[in-house]
DNA sequence: TAGATTGTTAATCGATTAACAATC
DNA sequence: TAGATTGTTAATCGATTAACAATC
């Protein structure tokens, strides 16, 4: 019964849909054809169908796609309504950032501590939700069984937290912390972000249109 | 004598063996093996030599790469020595996080400009740096000419500035506001960063592990 | 020279695109 | 019914892997 693997490059396009038929959904749109879809996202309406058809029919032929069902579908799929108990771990200036900024309910996320380990920053809260030390962080993993951690901490501290916390049963990995994240216990996930590694593309853009022959700089 | 176009999956490589490469030359290591480099690195051999190979023959048969010299070559290909000019506007939570947290000089990047429309915001400053109002983005712009620009503002906002700083010269956008940005300008860059879809597929990676067969949530 | 490891070509694999019959 | 648009198969394209001759 077990469906088909989902290929990694289609599974990284869902949140974008996800994202644009909201849009669409808030704009009272009610049906889209792959074809219109297509324009907006800047894929080929070919790649849309071949992808949103690795989860079964959600088309209608002669009609399109109903917007706010497609996109409960992805959703679900995605699962944008669960409540993955969530630490955040490192509240320096990313942290703090990333722990106001990104919307953990839409993303099937909730918040359910922070964690620093400067006694300067723990006592402290942020948006209400109080600061806690990292010394206390195995007696409230033992107690709230989060599953998914969010590490902003410096390079050298993250692999020592992430094999602490993935002893107490975290599963999940979301690592801001310069250096990928590589982990021996087999089926803990880790997404890595780089923010620099997203600008340095637009660094070598750049070198690729303003001077395209020069070799030196 | 135009050398033959790089592939973008090549390029999105590029920045991640520029910091393998910076770690391992900091750990005092000299050469390095395609074979041992893939090991570290979760890729296979023959991606690195082929990878590397779109540049030239960074190797030497028998010895391998030395690490200090592929590292810099790398460097040059992205343009990190480059002083691009660069501004900031928005300086919400987000975008302070980013002014101080991402190594513009890493980047080929130099921050010569903070701006944020709030006034109680403008005239205010971070790290040293003053943040102007975006009212005077034109002028600013019109003296300095930022070549690149980081948008750290709300969604509805960014097609605007977008626009507005396009037409003041700026080339290329680091786009953080939610919302893909789509510009009708040829020759612009633009990379989205969204941050939600980095953590969704996490989400979506524990689902399979949990429940791999459930259907509903 | 012998051993190691690259550069490079050929083979495989996966992902995207095109095409069209099925069907609403 | 006629028109539109999906679901799906087949064709193409690109990226990854394997293999090995070149060479340090």
């Amino acid at each position: 019964m077990a469906k088909q693997e989902i290929s990694p490059s289609v599974i990284r396009r869902l949140p974008r849909y996800h994202r644009f038929l909201g849009e669409l959904a808030a704009k009272g749109i009610v049906r889209i054809s792959s074809m219109e879809l297509s324009r907006q996202m800047g894929l080929t309406a070919s790649q849309i169908r071949q992808d949103l058809n690795c989860f079964g029919g959600f088309g209608q032929q002669g009609y399109g796609y109903n917007v706010r069902a497609l996109r409960d579908e992805i959703g679900q799929i995605l699962g944008v309504s669960l409540h993955r108990r969530t630490i955040l771990v490192g509240l320096g200036n990313l942290g703090r950032a990333i722990a106001s900024h990104v919307s953990f309910p839409a993303c099937g996320c909730e918040l359910i501590g922070l964690f620093d380990s400067n006694p300067f920053v723990a006592g402290r809260d942020l948006d209400g939700m109080p600061i806690h030390h990292t010394d206390t962080l195995s007696g409230f993993c033992r107690q709230e069984h989060p599953e998914l951690a969010i590490l902003c901490v410096p390079e050298q501290a993250a692999p020592r937290i992430a094999k602490q916390l993935s002893g107490l049963g975290v599963r999940a990995f979301w690592n801001f912390s310069h250096g990928d994240l590589q982990l021996d216990e087999p089926g803990i996930l880790v997404e890595n972000v780089h923010l620099a590694d997203s600008l340095l593309t637009l660094t070598y853009g750049l070198r690729q249109q303003s001077d395209p022959e020069s070799d030196g700089e």
